[in-house]
DNA sequence: AAGTCGGGGCC
DNA sequence: GGCCCAGACTT
C-alpha cells in the first residue's frame, strides 16, 4: 500500500501542484513516483558520495544543534572552522550554558546573524536547567527552544534521533521545485509547508536521518541554483524537471529588495595612555551586544563634517576631543542596508567617560578580546596601515 | 506577508 | 553588481 503515490493524489493535497507545463510532462510522462526506488536511489548516493564534515562524525545532538544553527544561511565552508573552535571551547550543553555571553560572541565574531549566538545560549540554559543537559526529542519541546524554527527542529529530530520529520531547507525547496515540478515562489513564507507536505509523504521512516541530509547534499552538490548536474543526479528518473528540460527554469524565486544606504562617521580615539575607546553595542538590533569604536549615523555634510564630529564626540563621552586625521573610507554591505563609513583618528582626554556605562579604554593588545563586527575589523586595520 | 538580521564567495 | 547560502524572529 502506498509504494506508489499517484501524482493525482499528491495534486489534490498541495496547492499550486504542477500548475504550469501540464503539456510538457506530456512529453515524458510521469504519473508516479515509486517512492521505495526514490528513497533508495538517493540515500544510497548520499551514504556514497557524502562529504566527511565534522558534525556528521557523532550523531550527539548538542553537535548537531549547534552546527545547524551556523548553517542557516551560511556555507559549509565558513562554518567549519567556527565549529571545530566552539565545540572546544564549549564541548557540551554545560559549557554552553554556563558561559559568558561575551566569550559566546567573540567565538560567533564573523559568522554573522548574532541573533543565532545568543538565542542558542539561552535554548541551551533552557536545555540545562529545564531537561537536565539532554536535548528534547519532540517537535512540540524542541520547537518551543528561541531560535529553533521550524528547519532547525526537523533537521535536530531526524538527524540526530531519527524521527522523520521534513527540514525543509532552500535546499530541498530546490531540489523538490525540481523533482515535483512545483513552481510556487520559495521567497514566500507560505510555500514552506506545500514542501514539508511533500517530504512528509516521501520521507523514509527507516532512515530520515540520511534522507534529510542527503536532500540536503544534492542541493549543494549536484541540484544547484544556476548549473544543475542532473547527468550526474541519482534521481534524475523520478525528477520532473530533468523530463521536461526544465531544471533551468526552477525554483521560481522573486528578488529581494535593494539595500538602503546609511552614512557613517567613526573614529579611533586614544587617550593619554595610548588605550583606545570601545563601547558596547546595544542589546537589540542590529549586531546587538557587540563592541565597535564611536560613530554616528552623519548625514553631516563633508566639508565640516570633522568639527562637528568633535562636538558629537565630545558630548558623548563628557571629554574633549580631537580629530587629527582622516583616515578614509569604508564601505559594508549588510543584507539589507550598506554602510558607508568616513573614518577618523584622534585624541580624547579620559575624563568621566570610563564611568560611563558600556564603555572602555584598552589596550591595542586587550582589542582581540572582544567581538567586532567586521566593519569595525576592517576600520582597525586601516588604522593601523595608516599609522605606518 | 514583509522587514530585520551578517558575511563571504560566486558569476 | 546581483545572487546565493542547512532560517528565525519581529512587526
Amino acid at each position: 500500500m502506498n509504494t506508489y503515490l499517484l501524482y493525482s493524489q499528491i495534486y489534490v493535497s498541495l496547492t499550486s501542484w504542477r500548475g504550469k507545463n501540464l503539456d510538457k510532462q506530456d512529453v515524458q510522462p510521469l504519473e508516479t513516483i515509486d517512492i521505495e526506488q526514490f528513497q533508495t536511489d538517493l540515500i544510497s548516493w548520499f551514504q556514497k558520495e557524502q562529504r566527511e564534515l565534522p558534525w556528521r562524525k557523532d550523531k550527539d545532538p548538542y553537535k548537531v544543534w549547534v552546527s545547524e544553527i551556523m548553517l542557516q544561511q551560511t556555507r559549509v565552508d565558513t562554518v567549519i572552522p567556527y565549529f571545530h573552535r566552539f565545540l572546544e571551547l564549549f564541548p557540551e550543553v554545560k559549557d554552553l550554558a554556563q558561559a559568558e555571553e561575551d566569550q559566546v560572541l567573540k567565538a560567533w565574531e564573523g559568522l554573522g546573524y548574532y541573533s543565532r549566538a545568543r538565542n542558542l545560549q539561552s535554548a541551551v540554559k533552557e536545555v540545562y536547567e529545564k531537561y537536565g543537559g539532554i536535548v528534547p526529542n519532540t517537535p512540540k519541546e524542541i520547537s518551543s527552544l528561541k531560535g529553533v524554527g521550524p528547519y532547525t527542529a526537523g533537521a535536530i529530530l531526524s538527524i540526530a534521533y531519527g524521527i522523520p520529520e521534513p527540514a525543509v531547507d532552500g535546499n530541498v525547496m530546490r531540489v523538490f521545485s525540481r523533482i515535483l515540478s512545483i513552481w510556487n515562489d520559495i521567497a514566500k513564507p507560505a510555500t514552506r509547508k506545500v514542501f514539508e507536505t511533500a517530504v512528509r509523504e516521501l520521507i523514509s521512516h527507516d532512515n530520515p536521518s540520511d534522507f534529510n541530509q542527503a536532500l540536503m547534499e544534492l542541493g549543494a552538490l549536484i541540484c544547484t541554483p544556476t548549473s544543475p548536474s542532473c547527468l550526474l543526479c541519482p534521481v534524475r528518473d523520478h525528477c520532473a524537471a530533468f523530463h521536461e528540460g526544465t531544471q533551468h527554469e526552477l525554483p521560481i524565486k522573486t528578488k529581494n529588495k535593494k539595500q538602503k544606504h546609511v552614512k557613517m562617521a567613526a573614529a579611533i580615539l586614544v587617550n593619554d595612555k595610548g588605550e583606545i575607546l570601545i563601547q558596547k553595542r546595544p542589546a537589540k538590533g542590529l549586531l546587538a551586544n557587540l563592541w565597535e569604536f564611536p560613530n554616528v549615523e552623519s548625514t553631516l555634510s563633508y566639508v565640516d563634517e570633522k568639527a562637528l564630529l568633535e562636538d558629537r564626540f565630545a558630548d558623548l563621552y563628557s571629554g574633549n576631543v580631537h580629530l587629527n586625521r582622516s583616515i578614509g573610507q569604508l564601505e559594508h554591505v549588510f543584507s539589507h542596508l550598506i554602510w558607508n563609513i568616513n573614518i577618523y583618528a584622534g585624541t580624547i582626554d579620559d575624563g568621566s567617560a570610563s564611568e560611563l556605562q558600556n564603555v572602555k579604554f584598552v589596550s591595542i593588545e586587550e582589542l582581540n578580546q572582544y567581538a567586532f563586527p567586521v566593519p569595525y575589523q576592517k576600520m582597525f586595520r586601516m588604522y593601523q596601515l595608516e599609522k605606518e
